[in-house]
RNA sequence: GGGCUCGUAGUCUAGUGGUUAUGAUACCGCCCUUACAAGGCGGUGGUCACCGGUUCAAAUCCGGUCGGGCCCA
């Protein structure tokens, strides 16, 4: 019989649906908190690679004993979902009402979930696929929303006028993580500052549109070149207006002409010297990314304003010089806009005063592989801003918050009043009574919900009152500073604890040569295709091939080495079920038979040198050992004697049943142990050899060594050497029927047996030896 | 610019101080076709990126160089 593998994978997908759902009734809990993926088209090669090994490590713990909570979710929250939409849709966020724009990704979402589920269920993953979350169902809104007024209500999360990353495009503020250096040309204008007696300061500008939002120049204190105009006053090019020469350690002498312009403003040095020598504001670019200077521009947008402004400097012939370069530029990962600096109202989340004990929590985390810590650190020592999380988009949880325009109170509805749209049923202000209160039009940053991850899925399992701590988090380290920071941020700020005790992160999946994977270069890979042709078992076994946070190729020879080993375990399972029809494995007291106590030990081994393994989650090392095991000295050598024995017709009924049970009994817990790599095919062969219930709702298996000795090792290596010297005979047209085994005596008459079994020969004549030797006669 | 990571046969990979450097895949030869869309046996193939240091001993530890990848500026 021939095996279908699809048609074998989709008939276990179809039994194994209504499985009942796992119970926790105290014991071991293994807590995982599962990436929800992305709304945004069908899972790729990267999830192919990183879902599997999840879901290996919750069958492993399932197998031992452990309840394990292996929850699903989706993303479908905030600008990446509307972005989708618009692609999918066809349309402009901007052109339509926000009540529409929510309708359409609700509508989108839903559907793509439905194409997303056709592939994740493929993988054979045993997650709760049944009770899946999504980021933004109500269940998300109610908790989302609690957990922010958490923190408004005692000021971690605070609402201020202050400094502000925004994108022009989105049009809305953004936080520090969504920030992304991008190398983009530009050109250095330079221009000089006349002071009113002559003198003049150049400086060198890549943003000219900004001039009318000068209000200093600045130069290094050491730097003597400007030191006698210090103090001095310079009017603005175009602008007329006077702007005092100050000074600052941060201007680097080296960069441009050494004086630079500070704008209100330009990047965050300019803030910071702003602030500190308490200088005029002037605010030239408004929230919507427009520019109005009350004087040569009026809502122009900056790219418009920007050629204006060099025109009417050219005009003037203010410019000394211009240089084109190449710098690196703040931009928005989500539409690569360069970033603007304003100030504006926002909501942000207190972290800029934790970095220690930021620190600290991330070493109290197990980091699987160890080094990526190093990011984490990096960014926590790196951060600049506290978190905003408030933008000024229309897809995303709403910020349940008032505002008294009569008494300026801030106030907030109360926890049983969530999940809650603010702007439905505005409230009278509880402190003066006055009904003119606006509530908050923005919605929360995403990672402001996704950072609660492990809450969502507590509480959606019952559990929240039982564990504030889950086992593992699985991530790409793409994410380390965005969903593995915010999550450990959060769980300190609401619970003072680490999320998980263990984070685990994958590496990349590059195609066979090592490339990154992208559509432009056509060398991308489907997880279905991948499916279709060599079926889920195979891709999971490529998946199990890296060590945690390795980078993956895609090659053909691992898929190819998991099909060959998925059937090999077909074959080796219909040859043992061959060997006898009875089922009953315990039944066996007492074991006899050289073979059997040898691979019973050969096996006790393999157990205790794979199941550490499995319990560090060293699953490359340990299916490799299992694979071991397997082909070289399960069907190599044990099976081949097995059908020796049975169609010798020299061994009596005990030693020919006593062989049928050891090699189904070991035959199973090999299907054990494979069964969390490979669930299809073992449950398949499960079923071959007899047994009713699922492989999966077996435990793991425990090495049982027999207690009798055995030298039969010795015995394989005669074997080996018969089976040589029959193929050298073979190729020369002679049969070998006979031989003469120089014996050390570490053989036996019941080896002897065995080995003229396994090697089908006629005659076996021993000689006394120093060494073991095999010789034709 | 800073940090992390990797560099071992055509390709991929194991190997964190100790025989002749692991295995897969590909290739070649042979055997078997009696569980195997196969299996078995044997073979070709490596200056362990480069240079220097530590050591009785380095693929392995240290320093540097070159090259790839990633993260953060």
């Amino acid at each position: 019989m021939d095996l279908d593998l699809k048609a074998m994978e989709l008939k276990w997908l179809n039994r194994w649906k209504n499985r009942g759902k796992q119970e926790y009734k105290g014991g071991n809990a293994f807590l995982i908190d599962t990436p929800p993926p992305t709304v945004s088209g069908i899972p790729h090669i990267g999830h192919a690679f990183s879902y599997p090994v999840q879901d290996m490590i919750a069958r492993y713990r399932r197998m031992k004993g452990d309840f394990v909570l292996y929850p699903w979710g989706f993303d479908n929250n905030g600008l990446a979902t509307e972005r989708y939409a618009e692609k999918e849709r066809g349309f402009k966020v901007s052109n339509k009402e926000k009540k529409e724009v929510i309708q359409i990704c609700k509508e989108v979402s839903e559907e793509t979930i439905k194409r997303m589920f056709e592939v994740y269920e493929r993988f054979g993953l045993s997650s709760d696929f049944n009770n899946y979350l999504t980021t933004y169902s109500q269940e998300s809104w109610k908790i989302s929303q609690k957990m922010f007024l958490e923190l408004a209500r005692d000021g971690r999360a605070y609402r201020s006028e202050s400094l502000t990353i925004r994108c022009p495009t989105c049009k809305t503020a953004i936080s520090q993580i969504e920030m992304k250096d991008e190398m983009l040309k530009s050109e250095y204008f330079f221009l000089d500052f006349m002071g009113s007696s002559k003198e003049e300061v150049r400086i060198a500008t890549t943003r000219p549109e900004l001039l009318g939002a000068c209000v200093a120049l600045c130069v290094n204190p050491a730097d003597e070149r400007f030191s006698n105009l210090v103090g001095k006053e310079f009017s603005v090019p175009l602008y007329g207006n006077k702007v005092k020469l100050i000074v600052d350690e941060s201007v680097e002498p080296d960069k441009g002409t050494g004086a630079e312009m500070i704008c209100t403003f330009g990047d965050q040095n300019d803030y910071e010297i702003w602030k500190k020598n308490n200088l005029e504001k002037r605010i030239i670019i408004d929230e919507k990314g427009r520019v109005n200077d009350g004087k040569h521009l009026s809502n122009k947008s900056i790219q418009e304003a920007r050629a204006l402004i060099i025109e009417l400097l050219e005009k003037g012939q203010f410019i000394r010089e211009r240089k084109k370069i190449e710098h690196s530029v703040n931009t928005h990962e989500r539409c690569g806009t360069p970033l603007e600096l304003g100030i504006s109202k926002q909501w942000f989340i207190a972290c800029m005063n934790l970095k220690d004990e930021l620190l600290a929590q991330g070493s109290k985390i197990v980091w699987h592989p160890e080094f990526m810590k190093t990011r984490y650190d990096n960014w926590v020592k790196g951060l600049k801003w506290d978190w905003c999380i408030s933008r000024q988009r229309p897809y995303g949880i709403p910020i349940p918050a008032y505002y008294c325009e009569s008494c300026g109170e801030t106030f907030f509805p109360d926890d049983d009043k969530l999940p809650i749209d603010p702007a439905e049923n505005v409230p009278k202000c509880p402190k003066c009574g006055s009904s003119a209160v606006s509530a908050d039009k923005d919605v929360m940053d995403t990672w402001a919900t996704s950072s609660l991850s492990p809450f969502l899925y507590l509480q959606k399992a019952g559990m929240e009152s039982k564990f504030n701590i889950m086992t593992a988090r699985f991530q790409g380290h793409d994410i380390i500073s965005t969903w593995a920071f915010t999550t450990i941020l959060r769980s300190y700020l609401h619970r003072k604890t680490i999320p998980w005790e263990h984070i685990f992160i994958s590496g990349n999946v590059m195609d066979a040569q090592g490339a990154k994977m992208s559509k432009s270069k056509g060398n991308t890979s489907y997880p279905e295709e991948i499916i279709e042709k060599y079926g889920a078992d195979s891709m999971r076994f490529w998946a199990s091939a890296y060590s945690m946070g390795e980078d993956a190729r895609l090659r053909e020879q691992e898929l190819t080495r998991g099909r060959r080993t998925v059937i090999k375990l077909f074959n080796a399972s219909k040859l043992v079920a061959s060997f006898s029809e009875d089922r009953n494995i315990n039944s066996l007291t007492d074991i006899n038979s050289m073979h059997n106590l040898w691979i019973l030990q050969k096996f006790s081994g393999t157990i205790s040198a794979v199941t550490p393994l499995m319990e560090a989650f060293e699953l490359a090392k340990a299916r490799l050992e299992l694979d071991k095991f397997f082909w070289e000295i399960f069907c190599d050598d044990f099976l081949e004697i097995c059908k020796g024995i049975m169609n010798s017709g020299s061994f009596n009924k005990n030693e020919l049943y006593e062989t049928a049970v050891v090699s189904m009994k070991v035959m199973d817990s090999i299907l054990r142990m494979y069964a969390p790599f490979l669930p299809f095919i073992t449950e398949e062969c499960h079923e071959i050899l007899g047994f009713s219930e699922s492989v999966h709702d077996k435990q793991w298996p425990e090495g049982e060594m027999p207690s009798r000795e055995t030298s039969f090792d010795t015995a394989i290596e005669a074997i080996h050497k018969i089976r040589t010297l029959k193929s050298a005979l073979k190729a020369k047209g002679a049969d070998l029927k006979k031989v003469r085994l120089g014996n050390t005596g570490k053989i036996g008459s019941q080896e002897i047996a065995i080995i003229k079994a396994a090697t089908r020969l006629e005659e076996i004549i021993e000689s006394d030896s120093g060494e073991l030797s095999v010789e034709a006669i």
